[in-house]
DNA sequence: ACACTGACCTGCGAGC
DNA sequence: TGCTCGCAGGTCAGTG
């Protein structure tokens, strides 16, 4: 389940791990998990260098010399830098070799992830139809009030759609709505300027300090735990039982397809 | 244009 | 104990 704040963990991680290393070799052992043609992909790697490290929405940028590296981690994706002589098991999917026998792997149990290779400059402004990232100042109630005009989908609805803003999943939509007291099932159609406001700022606040209690961890960072980031940070209402706050049981719904959680109580 | 559903995958825990 | 079944969830294609 990474999202925004532990893909931004994860690419500041990596930036302090290989930096400038270059990639000697590239073994794709399940080729579903590239976009376009395996081959191609590997061969257009050989030789480069990982340059600069960018994070957008949750996909992960690295640009090379020649070309773009984009990984998509979706639900259980992670790297690994590992030597290469430590055994691979079945769900290390694609290899990079590095110099002094260092392997940066990718690990995914559930092959949901996926890379690509796009053009160096490449743009990631509207890539996907991206909207704005969450903690840039595009991201206000003046254009939350502009984009749910005409919509009546669920707040928690509206928080996954990556067009809306990109990087939020399914835990985080729940941290935001519960610290805004407004439930996830609630249309964005029946809410007040005030209710978009709190949401635009909760949604800063929880998503940033979520990245600085997942950048503590950098340091702490051994490579045999893989390159994570701390999940789920002090959640206040998803997968808990009672609520913090006035001690109700959480609701659990299934909500847009997902399992939404929330306090009857605090939230309206 | 909007809204909703299923497919992609595998591991795990509940229930029988 | 061993089996089946449903669930977990990010994204996208397909349908209404």
């Amino acid at each position: 389940m990474p999202e925004l704040p532990e893909v931004e963990t994860v690419v500041r991680t990596l930036e302090k791990q290989i930096r400038d290393e270059e990639i000697l070799g590239v073994d794709v052992r399940y080729a579903k998990m590239i976009e376009g043609d395996a081959e191609e992909f590997a061969e257009a790697l050989v030789h480069e260098h990982f340059r600069t490290f960018e994070r957008r929405g949750k996909y992960l940028i690295f640009r090379m010399d020649h070309v773009t590296l984009v990984a998509h981690l979706r639900m259980e994706g992670k790297f690994y830098i590992m030597d290469d002589a430590e055994p691979l098991n079945r769900h290390m999917h694609v290899i990079f070799q590095l110099h002094n026998h260092k392997q940066l792997r990718y690990h995914d149990t559930r092959k949901f992830g996926r890379m690509c290779i796009l053009p160096l400059e490449y743009d990631f402004t509207h890539y996907k139809n991206l909207g704005p990232e969450p903690l840039s100042d595009a991201f206000n109630a003046d254009y939350m009030h502009q984009y749910i005009k005409n919509r009546k989908v669920p707040l928690k609805t509206l928080l996954l759609e990556q067009e809306f803003t990109a990087g939020i999943g399914n835990i985080y939509a729940d941290e935001i709505l519960a610290a805004s007291h407004l439930r996830p099932g609630r249309s964005c159609a029946r809410i007040t300027r005030k209710d978009e406001e709190n949401i635009v700022n909760n949604t800063k606040m929880i998503l940033s300090a979520a990245i600085a209690a997942g950048g503590t961890t950098i340091r702490s960072y051994t490579s045999s735990l893989g390159v994570t980031g701390r999940f789920q940070l002090n959640c206040a209402v998803h997968t808990k039982k009672t609520c913090a706050i006035c001690g109700s049981a959480i609701k659990v719904k299934t909500i847009g397809g997902r399992s939404s959680y929330y306090c009857p109580h605090c939230q309206k």
